[in-house]
DNA sequence: CGGTGCTTTGAACACTCTCAACCGCCGTGG
DNA sequence: CCACGGCGGTTGAGAGTGTTCAAAGCACCG
């Protein structure tokens, strides 16, 4: 099986012109980051394997998680709009990156129509990801924030042909509060709470989703 | 002075070809969707005067607002990723909307890479607005979340040549709220305490901020 | 083994929500 | 012309959810 990092949807005659501008993977390192805030913005990154967040830093140096990116998903988006990268993206475990030359691509997709496409349908993916995390922070209350998370992941992990029920969550409990608006206090609880009531079972960093119809519940 | 709906730092020779895109301006009254969640995407607009409010509608009913669009601002990318409005977009006063094929301006962009350059930030830059409303959703407090949303509104007026320090904010207080993530009392409450505390001067819809420094000190 | 970092759990507190009453404005209709 | 009703806004009191602070447990790694 081979690695597609973003040609889903592709027809196949244009998929190898893509294929020449991916520059070889980078590894990051668990901890690293890929790209900084304020980073100059050259590349588009899709993650081969391994899992990152993104976070922008606030000037009081609080700073906010804002995404979760995971094998197969893209990268970098947020340097368009300046040329710098807003956001910070950092490894949650070591992993493997492919890299595109925005410039390269931007010529590209003035070439290839559907390249084109592709392009502006991963932009607008991410801004309706956004508006839906939006929505997460504006209504729910913190055990739906939980269970909307959990159930995102899962199902952007069954996306990939990966398991629905049980995954490995790399995020620390402060990131996820930090993600979720709420505190790794109560993130914790949340999730003992849930695994009382059977509705997951989690072993430290390892979730698995007992009844997945009663976290869509709420 | 002209009305310039999108083409900021555009070369004045390309502005012509953009220009012959947008077809004639399109009234919307206080009230009225200028396109509902679910409908087919067609058209980027442009607001040419007035404003709007645009939201997401949950299963469940819930609303959530999710964005304010003054005069010169963009529209309706909402629906890039799927060819369909992810959003509603309802206008707060009587306004007058531009309106863009997004087939033909796709076509103009692969011509012309000053516009592709356009489109591309366009899109980044409404993916940063809602990226710096989820921190606002994630970090803040009641007050610093309309603090930051009076500082964001002034600011975006400032840009466009009006005043700084007063204007007309015509959602109602269960807008502000539902976009801020807070009651409609709360956002009351705390108008009230600013005006008390003599930062702004609010009478009805027409707000005048009175100590800008002291509403950026939170 | 002993540390360091992450997680869990508890108790008190604070902030925001909920519910409710009241006010002022505006358009409608008697 | 005035009374009425509706809508949006303001304000208050009490309730509830999530936070804060603190302590203890656990796991990984030198």
């Amino acid at each position: 099986m081979r690695h597609l990092c973003m040609p889903q949807g592709l027809p196949a005659e244009d998929v190898p012109r893509l294929e020449a501008l991916i520059c070889g993977a980078r590894r990051v390192r668990r901890g690293e980051a890929l790209y900084r805030s304020g980073d100059r913005f050259d590349n588009l990154y899709a993650v081969r394997t391994g899992s990152l967040k993104t976070m922008i830093v606030h000037r009081d140096g609080r700073e906010q998680i804002t995404g979760l990116r995971l094998a197969g998903e893209a990268l970098g988006l947020d340097g368009i709009a300046t040329d710098v990268h807003a956001f910070s993206a950092v490894a949650l475990e070591d992993s493997s990156i492919c890299t595109l030359p925005y410039g390269a691509l931007k010529r590209l997709c003035r070439e290839v129509g559907t390249m084109q496409d592709r392009l502006h349908r991963l932009l607008g993916d991410q801004f309706n990801q956004e508006a839906s995390q939006m929505m997460v922070l504006g209504s729910l209350s913190a055990e739906e924030r939980v269970a909307a998370f959990l159930l995102d992941v899962s199902e952007r992990n069954w996306e990939r042909g990966y398991s629905h029920a049980e995954f490995h969550l790399r995020m620390s409990r402060e990131d996820m509060g930090s993600y979720l608006g709420i505190t790794l206090e109560t993130v914790s609880r949340i999730l003992s709470r849930f695994q009382k009531r059977n509705l997951i079972d989690a072993r430290g960093k390892l979730i698995r989703i007992v009844d997945i119809d009663g976290l869509k519940d709420l």
